[in-house]
DNA sequence: TTTAATAATGATAATTATTATCATTATCAT
DNA sequence: ATGATAATGATAATAATTATCATTATTAAA
């Protein structure tokens, strides 16, 4: 298989996703990066995305609509809020070890992802419904 | 507000979800309805897809690639299988009430989805790595 | 250090999934 | 029956993502 090869480009979308903790998408990520080297392509940010995701440095987060990204990929979990459509972090303990619930299943499971749904907190404060 | 209106094409989609227990695409839904409404069109099962969802009579389950569905709303959770993409059921209790999990949270948790990532056991006993 | 091999890039075309449009048809309350 | 309008089928349009391809950058070895 081919050996990787390192690049500028690639090293900008990590640590941009590093930097942040919001869960941006790649067009999200093609902007901040474009601020620090302005030639790079949107193509090179998804081509990035996926490879990074490869290697388990990022999580990929699908949605429903544009793909979202997170450069943490020690155990959280995530709120979508039905009205703004935000992705946040939830810092909470499931007290179990929700990856070996899955008793009597002739399987193997390697990970697992936990999406709550509902009002994010900005969007509970700033009440408009 | 506009008032729904019975079709068959709908009552189909509903039936065709509700009649079988793995996770179609719109696109498999669609051939399968197909076969016993031939004139329906792609873009009626998209539309009923998301009206039976927006009803809560159906699950979409995002997955990074094309959306599937679930004709199955009570509470239960899935396998995607790495392997084959497959998503499957899984028969398990978490135990511990998950809405309820974020506790210092100024928002509101409506609902979650857990999703575990591994092999299923078609891939697992058919091994070929 | 050149050089040779090839991974990565930027630009853009192509593809895929999904949604919008619109003229026609079906449903349903009157 | 009829009028209002929701739903349909066909297809165009859009949005997100991936593929292509000529050029550039990285790396290991001469």
């Amino acid at each position: 298989m081919s050996t990787l090869k390192s690049s500028k480009q690639r090293d900008a979308v990590l640590a941009n996703l590093q930097s942040r903790y919001d869960h941006p998408t790649a067009e999200d990520i093609f902007l901040a990066v474009k601020e620090v080297i302005p030639s790079i392509s949107l193509a090179t940010v998804y081509r990035n995305l996926k490879l990074l995701e490869s290697e388990g440095l990022i999580l990929k987060i699908p949605t429903g609509d544009s793909d979202r990204f997170d450069g943490h990929t020690h155990g959280h979990y995530h709120l979508t809020c039905i009205n703004c459509r935000q992705v946040i972090d939830l810092d909470i303990d499931p007290g179990v070890n929700l990856d070996s619930l899955p008793r009597d299943f002739d399987g193997t499971v390697t990970s697992h992802s936990l999406m709550f749904y509902g009002i994010c907190p900005d969007c509970k404060s700033s009440n408009k419904k």
